[in-house]
DNA sequence: ACACGACCCTGTTCGC
DNA sequence: TGCGAACAGGGTCGTG
């Protein structure tokens, strides 16, 4: 679940839920609670109204009107989904039934995900948030910021540095492929050995393929779906990410996407129109 | 101070 | 068809 599908997950969510009080907190898998107990966030979330939904890179932010905010990263497998009973009841990783009946259900097959309860006040500092660089479209984050941020790293790839959530925040394996892609960039390259024009590239690259992503609803290459259960359009717009062996779609080459392994995870490529 | 691998899970797809 | 391996929108921790 990168930037772009929780953004999705957050504005599909009925917006008559905010506003709402919360009645009831059941956690199945306690071992997913970060940073506080269990029963800290069970008290923190009980009789709390809903005030609102937000973001801050692949965190979701329940906002409550007592100052604080459930957050929860969704991992690889997060899913959410409202309605008037607790059932499916398979993989549910917590859920709040709110006063007008209604629950908000929180799923997690790989149980990769992360709960927690934060301060709004001091969102910054919580554990969660502390290590995070800046969002994709802050205007603070300009090529001058970039660069100054490639001098911390000795030896990483550009490619390790998009996933790297301290550089930018949102972008995953998915994502980083097609921005490398857009912007031309090998993702092979040491990211210290990036020019200020190529980041430029890089930076633009960032904001218009997140940008034309959340626009689409995302992307369902398996299983994602919104807080509708509806999947996303940005698969049919992927230039290389899982076309490995097929014609490069900006250069023509035949053959054109390579896929190569990073850290563990697969980068796709063109290594004739990304150098 | 870094870089790397192992590890946490379940589900689906792939190759023999 | 069966079965194990490989792989999957992620991140943290221990080790060298």
């Amino acid at each position: 679940m990168e930037l772009p599908e929780v953004e999705n997950v957050l504005k599909t969510l009925p917006p008559a839920l905010a506003r709402r009080h919360i009645r009831q907190i059941l956690i199945r898998f306690p071992e997913r609670v970060f940073h506080c107990t269990p029963a800290a966030l069970r008290r923190g979330l009980r009789g709390a109204r809903l005030a609102g939904l937000g973001r801050r890179g692949k965190f979701l932010l329940f906002r409550l009107s007592n100052g604080q905010a459930l957050v929860w990263h969704l991992g690889m497998s997060g899913r959410v989904a409202a309605g008037p009973s607790l059932s499916p009841r398979k993989h549910l990783l917590m859920a709040m039934k709110l006063d007008d009946g209604r629950f908000i259900k929180l799923y997690d097959a790989r149980r990769f995900g992360r709960i927690g309860l934060a301060d709004l006040r001091a969102l910054p500092s919580h554990p969660f948030f502390r290590r995070l660089g800046p969002e994709y479209d802050d205007s603070q984050l300009t090529v001058r910021v970039l660069v100054q941020s490639t001098r911390r790293f000795r030896k990483k790839s550009v490619k390790e540095a998009l996933l790297d959530q301290s550089f930018v925040a949102g972008l995953g394996n998915i994502y980083a492929s097609e921005v490398l892609h857009d912007a031309r960039i090998d993702p092979r390259r040491p990211v210290r050995s990036l020019s200020s024009m190529e980041l430029r590239r890089l930076l633009a690259s960032i904001r218009s393929v997140l940008d034309d992503a959340i626009a689409c609803g995302g992307t369902s290459v398996r299983d994602y779906v919104d807080a509708g259960g509806r999947k996303g359009g940005y698969q049919h717009r992927l230039k290389v990410y899982r076309r490995e062996g097929l014609a490069c779609l900006r250069c023509g080459r035949k053959s054109g996407v390579v896929r190569s392994v990073q850290s563990g995870r697969s980068t796709f490529y063109c290594p004739r129109c990304q150098r």
